[in-house]
DNA sequence: ACAAAATAGAACTATATTAGTACTATTTTA
DNA sequence: TAAAATAGTACTAATATAGTTCTATTTTGT
């Protein structure tokens, strides 16, 4: 299935929120109130950024999370690949598959390899703060 | 995740194969044994290759499947939408998604839809003729 | 010192998706 | 009429994902 995971989309909804309104840092429950995502959710993606060094956080009282990197750098590819690991199109798409049990004679593997190639650039081509910008008139 | 779902990773051997070897119908028993696959799983495949028009059909002794297109002019973009439904990286990428609690205030997707047209325009540019002319060597 | 606010980490549960299989009906041809 | 094949449907098991909950740790103000 050709399709993010539910907690890649909100990942991008809240670096993005962080990227616009946060050169403070901005606590979980506060993220969540300002993005209408249930705070449960938001704490567990955002330990998935952390983990992926996008943000950095603070414990404690006014505490919270701030982003570290320059969103104009950041890959739309690059984020998936943190929240979902790499992007392989099919399983022998970066790397040849062992447990496949016809890749031995499968000869299709290294047109995959090609296809997956082409889709890591068309998201590298896309940029964080471009989504980012989009959030201007509705927060 | 962005993976194709194995049934269609199958779909597109079994297309190769069809579209290198079979001027004459082959039916789903024999394709198995070509490709290694088990014959239900290549049976269900075959379904649904059927409904999306790549291949026609004859029962009876004697049948069997045949690809119907030129496989020069069918994309890894159509396959994929065909056996999946069409591309749609988020929820929201290709229509407004009614269920999604925040669609009143994400402005993600129009970003998303972007990023959804290009990864279209980037598997449209590859063909499944590039895929099957790799069996040579192997069947 | 202590309480409150916040993150860290791990584990659990329920849901949804997918793969794979099995069964029955129908068609075609020798 | 029997054999070979597709058509259609429905079931089961495995896997993946979302969402939640619980406990521990850190930080700061009073």
């Amino acid at each position: 299935m050709i399709k993010v995971k539910k907690l890649t989309d909100y990942a991008f909804i809240l670096l993005s929120y962080m990227s616009k309104y946060s050169e403070n840092s901005i606590s979980a429950k506060n993220l969540a109130y300002r993005v209408n995502i249930p705070v449960s959710t938001v704490i567990k993606v955002l330990k998935l950024l952390k983990n992926g060094n996008f943000i950095s956080s603070k414990r404690g009282l006014f505490g919270g999370y701030k982003i570290l990197k320059d969103p104009k750098k950041i890959s739309i590819y690059e984020m998936i690949g943190v929240l979902e690991g790499p992007i392989s199109i099919t399983d022998c798409a970066i790397h040849s598959n062992i447990t496949c049990k016809i890749s031995m004679s499968c000869p299709t593997s290294t047109y995959w390899k090609k296809i997956n190639e082409a889709i890591k650039r068309t998201l590298e081509d896309f940029k964080l703060d471009q989504m980012a910008s989009a959030f201007k008139k509705f927060y």
